[in-house]
RNA sequence: GGCCCCAUCGUCUAGCGGUUAGGACAUCGGCCUCUCACGCCGGUAACCGGGGUUCGAGUCCCCGUGGGGUCACCA
């Protein structure tokens, strides 16, 4: 389909030949859809598989539908047990909460594919009585020599020769293993209507007579992503882009059973920043790392909602905002790029948003552990840095010098403004603000300004000189928030190391 | 190479035949100001190219070009 016009769930007779088979998906519905999110667990969770998640799971909550999470491990080489417990992890965290699946059971379980075996045994053997697979016993030798010869003639692609396509049972070498392949139209078309892409067709001569069951026994992911999403009764797939090339097969299977495939939705690849390929190599992929780093879950949900997908001018979505108003009409068809500035932007605004207390609670976890922190002070001094913060990690690190008996100076600031010029003026305002009985932020502003007025100064005559006494940097939250949420003790002693920091530097 | 997909500011995108092509991030000015942020105001910046269709194309069609995906007993 070209870029004009997707028609998701409108079939225009119009457009196609008539020997094209097509696959007619209802059109997007607000009826109870059956959506699934199938990690292989391989690794860690990618956030471009988050994305994919995050779609069908807004989905399956918008539509009061069921959200259902399927392991595909049935690559025994490279799938591990501590992947399986990261990606668990990882939904966790971002609270993607799965209906069915791992942990909370189904009515279609089991949902680890290698769970699975009989099922798909069963569907093969259904297929080849009713003549749309076969067994195969062609050996790795066989098909290697032919792999072999085929390259010879300049083409890299193999392509299986169809051997056994046309046998029976009576030619079956019943003690020698064998693969069951699907037996594949070898004319005509198969298509869908994509949700997000629109009418996709592709020539059957194109496809070969796939692999649907290894020798050992494990389907391949075509046959085992089709067989569950038949039997695990889903309504609406959503996937990578990549798969697109897969789905012709599983529609052939799915009709090879007399069954319908259900909705189609493909998503565009995430890229990096550098255009290639998103990957370890150009960002952090790992949802854990955006955990470590401090990130909210709810802004990488928003982020990675807007990668792709747009709802009029609107950057900054709630959870709830992201439900209501989620549609894959409104998912883009071009690659995104990955941004990380942008990211951050969505990451701090959140971050914002959030309560002292509610950032302070979030934050405890990533702040210093030799720190002791005066709880009733704690929230106010989150408040404070708020707006500074863009992450959980900063805003923990920003938040250190209020509850340290000995600050930590940062060595420029000292020596920029903590000079002996500096130090009259900080004893005497130091004395000034002995005098208050009110230490609150109002009151200190007030305070100080009569202060200044009276000895003729400005507020930038003291500001850096006592900021640095008061937080060892030469950057921080206002002076007046900064004096309230130490108290008055420890503003004055502060103020009382600075000043005697500052006549230090006379010495020399 | 075959097949399939894609193409609006640097980036994410709005746009669904008639717009001064809008917003956001980034960037550059300015305001606010005790620093740093936040916030506010403003600027620079885009329809890949060529043909059609049409009174009128970013929007529809075709061809190029350029990206991408995929061609396994991986997923």
């Amino acid at each position: 389909m070209s870029r004009g016009r997707r028609a998701p769930g409108h079939y225009d007779p119009r457009r196609g030949p008539a020997n094209v088979r097509v696959v007619l998906p209802l059109a997007p519905s607000m009826t109870a859809e059956r959506v699934r999110f199938a990690p292989s667990p391989t690794g860690y969770l990618h956030i471009g598989g988050v994305r994919t998640a995050l779609y069908n799971w807004l989905w399956a909550r918008k539509t009061k539908g069921t959200f259902v999470l399927r392991i595909e491990d049935t690559d025994v080489e490279r799938s591990t047990a501590e992947s399986t417990q990261v990606i668990f992890d990882a939904m966790k965290w971002l609270g993607l909460d799965w209906d069915e699946g791992p942990g909370v059971g189904g009515p279609n379980g089991p949902y680890f594919q290698t769970q699975r075996l009989e099922i798909y045994k069963d569907f093969a053997d259904k297929m080849i009585e009713r003549g749309t697979a076969y067994r195969c016993y062609a050996t790795k030798e066989e098909l290697d020599a032919e792999r072999e010869r085929q390259s010879k003639g300049g083409n890299p692609y193999f392509k299986y020769p169809g051997w056994w396509r046309d046998k029976g049972p009576k030619d079956w070498l019943d003690d020698k293993p064998y693969v069951v392949r699907l037996k594949t139209p070898k004319s005509g078309t198969t298509g869908w209507v994509d949700l997000v892409k629109g009418r996709i067709d592709v020539p059957n001569e194109q496809q070969q007579d796939v692999v649907l069951i290894r020798q050992n026994g494990m389907p391949l992911y075509n046959f085992g992503a089709a067989i569950d999403d038949l039997t695990m009764g889903i309504t609406l797939v959503a996937r990578g882009d990549d798969h697109v090339v897969n789905t012709p097969i599983q529609i052939l299977i799915y009709e090879a059973l007399g069954k319908t495939a259900p909705k189609l939705a493909h998503l565009p690849m995430i890229n990096g920043p550098d255009g290639k390929k998103l990957s370890k190599r150009n960002a952090a992929v790992s949802v854990a790392e955006y955990r470590d780093m401090g990130f909210l879950p709810d802004a990488v949900l928003n982020y990675l909602a807007r990668l792709g997908w747009s709802h009029g001018d609107q950057e900054i979505f709630s959870r709830a905002e992201m439900i209501e108003h989620f549609d894959w009409s409104h998912c883009g068809r071009t690659a995104a790029q990955y941004d990380l500035k942008k990211f951050q932007f969505v990451q701090s605004s959140h971050l914002r948003a959030l309560s002292d207390t509610d950032l302070g609670a979030l934050a405890r976890p990533f702040l210093a552990n030799d720190l002791k922190v005066d709880d009733a002070r704690y929230d106010a001094a989150v408040g404070t840095v708020k707006t500074r913060a863009t992450t959980l990690v900063e805003t923990a690190q920003m938040v250190d010098f209020y509850f340290r008996d000995t600050l930590s100076f940062d060595e420029k600031a000292v020596a920029k403004f903590l000079v002996p010029a500096a130090a009259a003026t900080l004893t005497d305002f130091r004395a000034h603000l002995a005098a208050q009985s009110a230490f609150d932020r109002a009151s200190l502003e007030a305070a100080t300004t009569a202060w200044l007025t009276e000895k003729g100064l400005q507020i930038k005559d003291v500001a850096q000189a006592a900021r640095v006494s008061l937080t060892g940097k030469s950057q921080s939250p206002g002076l007046y928030e900064v004096l309230e949420v130490l108290g008055k003790d420890r503003s004055l002693a502060r103020l009382e190391a600075g000043a005697a920091m500052a006549s230090r530097t006379t010495g020399a």
